[in-house]
DNA sequence: CTTTTTAGTTAAGTAGGCTTATATATATGC
DNA sequence: GCATATATATAAGCCTACTTAACTAAAAAG
């Protein structure tokens, strides 16, 4: 079973988006937050502090949907906003101790399921999966970067 | 930089979880079809067939709003629901064409980021990253395997 | 055969996300 | 300084997903 180099990754993403997908959608359901609310936590996690309009353009909804959005995030306490100091009318959005919690647990229970499929691997496996992701690590700083 | 393999692990998770998570919500909402509506399609085109109740379970839904569903679905073309002649009560569940394009479509932008990726790395780094996914798909299959 | 369980549908009602329209406060351009 | 543009919030209303409850039909158990 030889296969190109297209074809190992194509398959490795099969199982990777479809596990995560899954997993995410299950994980958002036992917190008790809808989808899109776990998503803006997401979005703020791996990307840092934003403005509303950000949001609302990262996700392509109305300003007056994220902002309804936001504001239950607010309610519960997974989110803080505070006025930016720069431009008074804009709001600063920063995930708050409890939403970031929420956001490296979601992704700690990915890792632990990797953690899994590593921990059978050789040591020399070991290796040389840790080269090849280092390799695809840099090659999307690379195209981020040109962007 | 020397990275622990559970650190390069994590590092490439992140990247790709983050760009696949949100790819799939941006390629829905183009789609016309709701999140849990694709969810659906999706499961079907990598498990298979199934029966309306293998539905419920893996969404952790009510039968009823599976159906409701599932009925929006096959109105919509994008599923095709049969009796199931081994058991009269139970319905198979299969995509159609049109179903099965939808997913398949959307796998496919999700490679396509990946080809741009891989376009940028030299004969050398491509032979490891294919050995290294090669590596990880073989160890998942074993897994699940055992499970 | 009759009873009970299983698979799925249908109906009514709740909750959430989304939209457009409207309002408010601040910033920017002339 | 005044008109306009920008960043956000609020309100009304629509649509979808979800739930529970009531129903049909077929299988399984006795």
């Amino acid at each position: 079973m030889t296969k190109s180099p297209q074809q190992a990754i194509r398959t490795w993403m099969d199982i990777f988006m479809h596990r995560s997908m899954r997993g995410w959608t299950q994980y958002a359901k036992g917190t008790g937050l809808s989808m899109p609310q776990v998503s803006i936590l997401m979005q703020l996690h791996y990307r840092g502090a934003c403005g509303l309009s950000a949001i609302s353009e990262r996700f392509d909804i109305s300003n007056a949907a994220a902002s309804q959005l936001v504001e239950k995030l607010v309610q519960s306490g997974h989110l803080v906003r505070t006025e930016d100091p720069s431009d008074r009318r804009a709001k600063l959005l920063n995930l708050s101790a409890k939403g970031r919690d929420l956001i490296q647990q979601g992704i700690n229970e990915r890792y632990q399921w990797m953690d899994e499929v590593a921990k059978t691997l050789s040591a020399e496996e070991k290796v040389k999966v840790t080269e090849a992701l280092n390799i695809l690590t840099e090659a999307v700083k690379r195209i981020e970067n040109r962007e």
